[in-house]
DNA sequence: GCTATATATGTGCAATTGCACACGTTATGC
DNA sequence: GCATAACGTGTGCAATTGCACATATATAGC
């Protein structure tokens, strides 16, 4: 992806088509964003990940990210190779290698920091926040609807979305 | 992707991330609802697209689908192995391959209609047109923010808003 | 008409992904 | 305590993607 196609959209398209077109720029933006960085979206999120929630193991990160677990994993190898991010046994559980953002990790993110506020504020501009929270309310019910196992940990985002209302 | 991952999502996560997330999982509940008939997502999306317009240069359907041009002419080259489309050559213009869905192609998009109506029913099941147009004209907005070329071709995203109000 | 440029597509190659499977580790039932 | 299942991770492999480049055709400027 990644270019600036003209996108056409056509009056019959289905809701959920452009759901993913939107979305599919918005990373194409952010990627884009991030490029001079040398940073893809799924490493700068999984760095942000780390830097607000701490170690995480490979496993929780795949959840946070949204990204396969395989892929995380060799993610994960390609940025300690890297030096952003460390992995190192837990004593715990021996089966687990904690992920742990590095100093380096920390000034890729500060130095992208910018860039991506930037970016985030051009994208919400001229939307008032009862319309994001409208918006992400619908985002809530889609999840929900999706669920098949009924009211589930989706707790969290209906919070989010009051949060941010 | 395309596993029930039991996604977390926290307040923090900003608006854009709720949006990627959700439109990740509408598209693995879609892969999943058109596995059973061997085909992927784009294939469907692509197939439908011929189904809707009828023939279309393969830089055509890239800009539709919303794939790279290289991705999408092997996509293509694929499912004229399967029978599914053809191509040949436009008579106006020797570059342009037009792509035409072929009768093996309708029936799989016959067989694969009900499955993909239930989905987008269950999707959006609960919400009233209403929400859904402000949710499509939310969309518009974000879109428009990222355009950098001011007031571009997307009255038709905004016509597809009004007409699905 | 001829050259320069833009367009539509194909191809080679490296990178990434998903899946199936394997391994070591921990938890569970008895 | 031991067998068995569940879990976290790594690896091999096929499939897909994106990019850089190549080719053929069309269009524009002169």
């Amino acid at each position: 992806m990644s270019n600036s196609m003209t996108q056409k959209i056509q009056d019959q398209d289905p809701p959920e088509y452009h759901l993913s077109l939107v979305t599919q720029q918005i990373r194409d933006m952010m990627n884009a964003a991030l490029k001079s960085h040398d940073l893809k979206l799924v490493e700068w999120r999984t760095m942000q990940c780390l830097a607000d929630e701490g170690a995480l193991s490979v496993c929780d990160l795949s959840n946070r990210v949204v990204v396969e677990r395989t892929a995380t994993g060799r993610l994960v190898d390609r940025m300690v190779a890297r030096g952003f991010v460390s992995k190192e046994q837990a004593p715990s559980d021996r089966r687990i290698s904690r992920v742990c953002l590095q100093d380096a990790g920390r000034q890729k993110l500060d130095a992208c920091d910018t860039r991506i506020k930037e970016a985030r504020a051009r994208l919400f501009a001229g939307l008032s926040q009862r319309e994001i929270t409208q918006f992400l309310n619908t985002l809530l019910v889609l999840q929900r609807n999706m669920d098949p196992s009924g009211s589930n940990d989706l707790d969290h985002l209906q919070a989010a979305a009051r949060a941010n209302g």
